[in-house]
DNA sequence: CGTTTCACCGTAAGCGGTTACATAGACCCT
DNA sequence: AGGGTCTATGTAACCGCTTACGGTGAAACG
């Protein structure tokens, strides 16, 4: 690899001209400018970005907190893809890369944990990230406000954060929720279920808010047995559907607060020998893939995938950038009308 | 941030004491150890992995390259969430960690792409990058070519690069498409088609070769007409199928080189009138998430997802520490029966 | 013509580590 | 006692880049 100093040697300058020349162009004449510039080309000269972070305290890379430890194996992020291509060629258009940080450390302590924010922040210091980005967890909401308060430039998806350098980029949960209980109500039913995601979740908390603001609106009064708590994953979706089915007055359409656990209610539907949607509408949040295959095809909310990455990097290069927090980014949430509702006939 | 000179000062050492109980402690005298350690300790010191990575022109990240640019809208991975949780996981315990590459640049000329090689290697110089990993890229051989020929560590995963210091890791793509094949045989077909990846793609050249071996080994007589090729996305499974289904004699079973084309051969099928298994059995390739809840659930092959990532970190690592490149890894393909084949009753 | 201004550029001091080399004792040997 | 070893540490150069500061010469000014 080039490095300044020789390209500095071969067009007779100082190293001083050379940083110049990429650094504030305006300042160097334009005759050496184009030489070094030439000459740089030549020995195809690219920065050490070692160098300049040390000598700037500042890299090009932004920080990705994404603690799976804690995942059960079972577990798939509704939106990862989406949320990397986004967050990646967001970030790219800056000139700046994502790093995945480590989770648990090795001899020389490298590493970091949810329980730990602090690991995190110390590693966004060592090597001079910009920022960090919190994803997949809505439910530590505790530990992402530690990191809020660290002063590092964060930006948290799906969990609302408050402090001086941070923001959050989130879907209109409440306002999906809404809509799809709104919808359900549209078909003619009253008696809707719920199955909702770990209490203490953020998004599943507002997508509770949201079908009880629904509920109300449409005048239907609110029952306590029709509220059951899930986890996002499949198998509680299945457990939840049992109770329902075995109440007194089962409920006639369910809306349940993440795709799989709404796959886990039509399984366990179709166990009980109920047919969706005839006897039993249902409908899901996410739009993850799967939502369209199954059968029959899942009506479901469907968040801004491709969204939450673009907002975050705007969000996190605002930050650096100077421009304080632009505060929430609020995606919307949009009902997709499928075959499980019964809205179509199928 | 503490730094090795403060550390130094309240030990009454010189830094150069302080970096050797990190680097060599055995060099150094046990009670100044301690000492240094402690206050360390106290202080929170970390030592700043910009500088380190300047001095040793090495730092503790792995680049990945993912180039996502050339990659169609529906296009999803069919292993990536394993694939990141097995490498993160397994670089963590090195103390590692994974740096996604910008893929297109800003003015200042970083980013790079599978169209130019040599922008990632340049990238890993700059970088101080230990090695790369390249991942969802089976068609793109020659460029992974000039990767492997660039001297930097790297891995490729489905494709085979040769260089003296790279290594690939991959599945046992013709074994299990041999399996797939030889349980359709198994079950009294001999009418069986397939439907490729996109040609050249090495998986999905290695997945025919399989199919052809089964059906020689079955002695069954090869035909050209049951051979189409697709681009792994769903509509061209739907497209294959619709050929299939024009023949005069139209095949009994088909083996899809990915899940997605067989959902798509699934839907064609369906949409023709026929009951899939009993008038045609169905085999995919990959096993993801939406294999096991179509309907019928799909016979597949899975590939050991989170294998791809554990392997290819242990590789890089192994290069990194002077170990040459073990030579490919292949992971095994295992035969997932579900209904699709018409093997168990439905 | 002396002085100020300004554009341009070089000098050198960092940034925070690592490490080759030198040094200083302590210890052992003859 | 003198010389050789070995251990523990300090000194200082270096990694490659940024940037505050100062200097130079030409243009502009009175």
């Amino acid at each position: 690899m080039a490095t300044g100093r020789e390209i500095a040697q071969l067009c007779g300058v100082s190293v001083a001209t050379v940083s110049r020349v990429f650094n504030q162009p305006e300042t160097v004449n334009g005759d050496t400018r184009e030489r070094v510039l030439r000459v740089a080309k030549e020995l195809d000269y690219r920065p050490n970005e070692s160098a300049r972070a040390l000598s700037t305290k500042q890299s090009t890379m932004i920080g990705l907190v994404w603690d799976t430890d804690h995942r059960r194996p079972g577990w798939r992020h509704p939106y990862l893809q989406d949320l990397l291509i986004g967050l990646k060629s967001a970030l790219s258009a800056h000139g700046y890369h994502l790093l995945m940080l480590a989770t648990s450390g090795d001899a020389r302590e490298v590493g970091a944990s949810l329980a730990d924010p602090v690991g995190y922040v110390n590693m966004t210091r060592r090597h001079h990230l910009g920022g960090l980005v919190l994803i997949d967890s809505g439910s530590d909401a505790e530990a992402f406000g530690a990191f809020a308060q660290s002063g590092v430039p964060c930006v948290a998806l799906d969990v609302a954060v408050e402090g001086p350098r941070a923001t959050y980029v989130t879907s209109d949960n409440a306002g999906g929720a809404r809509a799809a209980v709104a919808h359900l109500v549209g078909l003619g039913h009253s008696r809707i279920a719920t199955i909702t995601g770990p209490p203490g979740n953020q998004p599943s908390d507002a997508r509770l808010s949201g079908y009880r603001e629904a509920l109300r609106d449409a005048g239907v009064e609110p029952r306590a047995d029709y509220v059951v708590a899930g986890d996002f994953y499949r198998a509680s979706g299945i457990a939840a559907m049992q109770r329902f089915l075995a109440l007194d007055e089962p409920p006639t359409a369910v809306f349940a607060s993440s795709d799989e656990m709404a796959v886990g209610a039509l399984l366990a539907a179709r166990a009980a020998g109920l047919r969706v949607p005839r006897d039993l509408a249902l409908v899901g949040f996410d739009d993850i893939e799967i939502a369209s295959v199954v059968e029959p095809a899942l009506t479901t909310v469907a968040q801004d995938k491709p969204g939450f990455g673009v907002a975050a990097a705007k969000a996190i290069m605002a930050m650096i950038t100077g421009s304080g927090p632009d505060g929430p980014v609020v995606l919307p949430a949009q009902l997709v009308v499928r075959d499980s509702c019964g809205a179509r006939q199928v």
